[in-house]
DNA sequence: GTCTATATTTTGATAGAC
DNA sequence: GTCTATCAAAATATAGAC
């Protein structure tokens, strides 16, 4: 018999099997992304998740383990879209659209994967202690290297003289804040949610006064 | 017997009992802060408030009955902390001062009460469900309120068009994230923690970025 | 591979001695 | 008023039938 070595009790192939797991996979992390996004890894329990991602919870455990290892898995999987967001910014560009580009991107995650955002923000006011390689090796390379570009630009007299680590947080606190705290701009504006025009509005204001902020003058429209 | 209506088994006072209970109450809720401040609502336990305050569990109950109960008390102390800072925002005032003590205060605040940002930053992302009313009542009218004093300096000509919502949102957004994401910034800046001086630093990075922002540029040294 | 039933631990809350 | 001992509910995790 050809199937003598498939330990499985169902007549699926190999293939349709891993299809299975990968989408229960996909599944469960997407539910565990929203469940840990509201209340955190403390806060969050496998019910709640097993019922978001409309499975017993006995499967979340098959998959992943333990409820850190979950929630590990969710984690590395936002850290890989965080830094795939490669921005360009090289010392060749020029600074308006490089930091606008940069601007605009953040906003377009914070809209994309506001869940992705909070999960971050959740695990940094706990003290981050599943991210404390990430933060202290890959990031803090990151903006050094970011921030060399950007004083050169300085030395250039091409914007304002800041310290470029500063402008890197703030224009973090800025964009991800329409994820994290989206409820309260919700309140303020008084709508529902935000729309197409409340984002390109709100990105626009942002962009703008992020490159004023950085004393560049937007880009004149006409001469 | 003069002692006749006292119900307490004890000699002491009622002076004195007040004053213990004062005392133990504002142990429980300082620590209560602290612990919340880290996991929110649901990802905190009372036994890590009573360790924290140095009490039994039980008397956290005897105190504050629930532990929703404790928790609405600790946000309450919050709010009464954020709505004091009645910030000199008046139609005559200048935008540059106004805007740098704004700026200036808030900053104070995420040094001198970073627990506090923090339980506010985690009630946010869990959705607000116990700050709904302050959030589209309270918040709303005294945005709206300051909008308008800023919307006539635009008209006048004193700052950069821009509205004056969105200002708001990155306003405490680049301020509170030096509370709320410090182990972030601990980590990139690669110091165990901030000092008189990098705390003296960032807040003239931030006053400068957003007077910049404004479209104010910031007081000149000299004639 | 899946999921029901259950074991084990932890948590919020309280009773009752002091 | 205080705190030990304890309860009932809910949580994580797993065993085992299918």
């Amino acid at each position: 018999m050809s199937e003598l070595m498939n330990n499985s009790a169902s007549p699926r192939t190999t293939a349709s099997r891993g299809r299975i797991r990968r989408e229960n996979e996909a599944r469960i992390l997407e539910a565990a992304e929203r469940v840990f996004a509201e209340t955190g890894l403390a806060g969050a329990t496998m019910s709640q998740i097993a019922q978001a991602a409309g499975l017993p919870k006995a499967n979340l455990h098959y998959y992943f383990g333990t409820k850190e290892q979950l929630y590990q898995a969710v984690l590395t999987a936002i850290l890989e879209l965080w830094l795939d967001a490669t921005d360009a910014m090289l010392p060749e560009s020029d600074p308006a659209l490089a930091l606008a580009g940069y601007v605009r991107a953040k906003m377009r995650h914070s809209r994309t994967r506001p869940f992705a955002s909070r999960v971050f923000a959740n695990e940094l006011l706990s003290g981050a202690p599943y991210l404390t390689d990430y933060l202290e090796i890959d990031l803090k390379q990151r903006v050094e290297a970011k921030s060399r570009i950007i004083a050169g630009w300085i030395s250039e007299g091409r914007m304002a003289a800041l310290d470029p680590r500063h402008l890197f947080f703030m224009i973090w606190a800025m964009t991800q804040t329409y994820a994290d705290f989206a409820v309260q701009i919700r309140a303020v504006m008084n709508v529902e949610s935000l729309d197409d025009d409340a984002w390109e509005e709100a990105t626009g204001e942002v962009i703008s006064f992020v490159l004023r902020g950085c004393g560049i003058t937007p880009a004149a429209s006409a001469p």
